[in-house]
DNA sequence: AAAAATTTTTAGGCTCGTCTAAAAAATATA
DNA sequence: TATATTTTTTAGACGAGCCTAAAAATTTTT
């Protein structure tokens, strides 16, 4: 049995391993868990007595099966919560993080699996992250990001790709929520800058970076002229 | 800021003097905590520290008016959650226990107050006990036992009294769940034991104790009679 | 390759929540 | 009222998870 603090350090690990594909270093998971190297070198050996990870003295910290399963787990669980705290409780973007974070240490399976039927068994949650399914397979993500979208193309918004608080508070400033329907009107040849209608009501203009940041579902060509 | 722990025996303390409208001593709580009576003295001067509790040496505990409001936050999470299990996600009686006793531990005002809002400002959880509301106000029960139905009466199961893990499983054996349409056929002049029909579907007999431990929301008199 | 800088580990200590054993106080019994 | 019993508290210890400071190992620089 993990206890709260052991999995952060395992989803933090996962995490790492992901975008780097190489061992994690202590100096790394320190930093990420707002830690010292000391306290990592503790909780390391910790799991890998517990067979979590596996360690290397001076060279770094790997995930066994059981510490990759574990951490797909939480990842899941996370990522549901977060669905449900966006779609049923109407919270935005940048509020659930912090709650999922405390929600994805409640310890039963049958928990998650329910939620996951009550939520139809989502695939993505509401930043855009893939979340395994019971299996732990993930999908990969095929939607399309505002600024692929052509001029006179429109989608509707499903998701995010950068999650960090003030990203997601920037967004809710410039109304782009969920569900909200986007429109290219015109894209800047200089500076990549992006003109849309929200809703068919509102025109604002995104920086392509803004673009480059929020996933959308195309609409179907025979829906996709702007309605004025 | 509380721990779990902090939390765990704030609510022991406020269930303790809910029943008996005395101070609590050590052992009782140390029984009910399933921990020893010294651990308790511990936890209770750390609680009297942060002014949660008033504690007189060798002669009990009181809640202040801070560690009352707290307790009756903890038991509004926790009745909303379970309210959320049993509706939402078809837990039975006997599984939400252990559960909501994790969820009432996530911190956030927030997120009770919107998980309120998604289940409709319920008045009462499944097992039958008042929710409070965002004010810490009780709703009086004034439902009726299956036990207070009259011969050829009947209603719809709404709760229970008894919320042992014992009596809800011998209630699901007996398919008594929420939302069973129950109609009193007979009840025994020797021992009050009660012949009930099922959703109109399945005859059943209770015994006087069982009948006892059942609500039920009582249907007007032009809907008593039963339908063969 | 030796010195310098960086990274990682060890050593020792702190708090929280727990324990057992023993002391102190209160209550019950003779 | 003196003694016995029960209850409560104190004292001391332990593991988990964290810290700082210092030592050890590795990597970078010269």
């Amino acid at each position: 049995m993990l206890s709260s603090t052991e999995e952060n350090y395992l989803k933090s690990i996962y995490k790492s391993i992901e975008t780097t594909q190489k061992a994690v270093n202590t100096n790394t998971i320190a930093a990420e868990m707002g830690t010292t190297a000391a306290s990592v070198t503790d909780m390391i050996k910790r799991l890998a007595e517990k067979e979590y990870v596996l360690h290397q003295k001076y060279y770094g910290v790997l995930l066994t099966e059981k510490g990759n399963e574990a951490a797909k787990t939480l990842i899941r669980k996370q990522r549901l919560w977060k669905v449900f705290l966006v779609e049923w409780l109407h919270f935005s973007w940048d509020e659930v993080n912090e709650l999922a974070e405390q929600l994805e240490h409640i310890r039963s399976e049958e928990l998650t699996n329910r939620l996951d039927v009550f939520l139809n068994h989502p695939k993505f949650d509401p930043l855009g992250e893939a979340i395994p399914d019971i299996e732990g397979i993930f999908t990969e993500r095929k939607q399309l990001l505002i600024s692929d979208l052509a001029i006179d193309s429109g989608g509707m918004i499903v998701a995010v790709k950068n999650d960090t608080s003030i990203f997601l508070q920037e967004l809710a400033a410039l109304d782009l929520s969920i569900g909200t329907r986007i429109d290219v009107l015109e894209i800047s040849p200089t500076d990549g800058s992006i003109k849309v209608i929200l809703d068919n009501e509102k025109e604002i203009l995104l920086s392509k970076k803004m673009g480059e940041n929020v996933f959308v579902k195309p609409f179907h060509s025979r829906n996709r002229h702007i309605v004025y």
